[in-house]
DNA sequence: CGTCCCGTTGACGGCGCTCAAAACAGGTGG
DNA sequence: CCACCTGTTTTGAGCGCCGTCAACGGGACG
């Protein structure tokens, strides 16, 4: 385990190789082979909307968008990856259906199509795993889906801000922000424009604080109130 | 096989375990056990979001819608489901994130959570089956948070016309319509009179043709290309 | 100091939502 | 068969949210 060459336990398949009794050693050793580690810097694509897909990666560091760009027009992010989720596992189709492009410097795990399916059969205890990992993408889509489909813009920013706070973490803290005002506005599925314009209104009622590359909760409950549905009653009563 | 009580080679448990070789019939005998048949009426609610999830149901026949209600507000359909894909495996929750509900009649098998996950760990070849599953499902999320991003609602109407065709059929056929427009608007972010308007310009343009429960393609391409992005210059233009 | 990029702010117009009523279909009972 | 009622679909009028266009400010960097 630790000498694995990949020398990373919470990788979903080194992990649950591991973990795996029946198997056990001989399998970490076989799977090193196959696993090649990658790291791509902050705004580097990882690979791109259209290109024949062969690999699969695991990311172990850093965040990752998913970006699509259909025909002429402006991109939409279809979500944010972060450490320990799988990206570029495409099986019905040769070519990768979105963008993946690099946050923050990454630091990945990248396996063949080929290989990976080879471990899955063999490795019940990893195909679980990854079920589960599919599992949680299903879910954050289908948050974005009900984001895009009901909320108007205040309770979409006030909705992605609440998202940004790591699990556990304490409230009143500052949190990092890596996405631009128009990145935000493509995972939203607003204008660069309106997203600022909300920000600054919520700044003006000292719901959020946003110094350059950073944001800071203010008044949660408010802010939380906001991201539930615009309920009719206009918002500017709850937040003056 | 044809002796299994479920009696269906389609599904995604049997048809992977009959194929499985290496288990091969004993699995078989031993999945019949904890598979249970259940039918459902059209309009039917199969589960309610929020209620505690114990089972999960492959679809046999018919199709399921999947919405959610944010607080009080109108309600949002997160995806249609058709015959041989998985709902309610939940695994990270204890309840349901959406309420599941019969459009058609439907035929589905239902099994335990417990009892999927001691399945999926003895059969590599149904845990691969279930990963394309949800595969394809996520797929289908991405497609729909790039219509409600960015398309106007002229172009999210005509890839829902589009999505109607069932896979290698013949266009310039009648395809049935089972969702109402209020279903519509739910699933595309509009509001039920906008749905209407645009069938109704398109109807005017002889785009289709739409008796009550049917839909009938009349220009293809098109429809083809109002589903495109909106491409700034007014879609009167192609329409007219 | 000039340039570039990002964020902010203002003015304006249009798409699509809201509200309301009419047209229509389907089912039920007289 | 027709009157009646209920729920769906259509159509109209009005307006508000938000997208577009444009100009400005500020920090990073050469």
């Amino acid at each position: 385990m630790l000498n694995c060459r990949c020398q990373h336990g919470q990788c979903v398949l080194c992990g649950a190789l591991v973990t795996s009794g029946d198997h056990g050693k001989a399998q970490v050793c076989e799977i090193r082979g196959v696993l090649n580690r990658r790291r791509y810097a902050a705004g580097e694509v990882v690979f791109r909307e259209g290109t024949p897909c062969t690999q699969l990666l695991v990311l172990r560091t850093g965040q990752l968008k998913l970006t699509t760009m259909p025909l002429t027009g402006r991109e939409q992010i279809l979500g944010l990856l972060v450490a320990g989720q799988l990206v570029g596992f495409e099986t019905s189709d040769a070519t990768y259906p979105y963008t993946a492009t690099a946050l923050t410097p990454v630091e990945a795990c990248c396996i063949t199509h080929k290989e990976m399916l080879r471990v899955l059969e063999e490795n019940p205890a990893v195909a679980l795993s990854v079920i589960q990992r599919f599992r949680d993408e299903l879910v954050q889509a289908q948050i974005m889906i009900r984001n895009l489909g009901i909320k108007p813009a205040h309770a979409r920013v006030a909705s992605f801000i609440l998202s940004l706070i790591p699990a556990g973490a304490n409230h009143e803290e500052t949190f990092p922000l890596v996405l631009s005002r128009l990145e935000i506005a493509e995972l939203l599925g607003l204008s660069e424009e309106t997203v600022s314009r909300v920000f600054a209104e919520m700044r003006r009622n000292s719901l959020i604080d946003a110094p350059h590359g950073e944001i800071r909760l203010l008044d949660m409950p408010r802010i939380r109130r906001i991201a539930g549905i615009g309920n009719g009653e206009s918002w500017h009563g709850d937040l003056l």
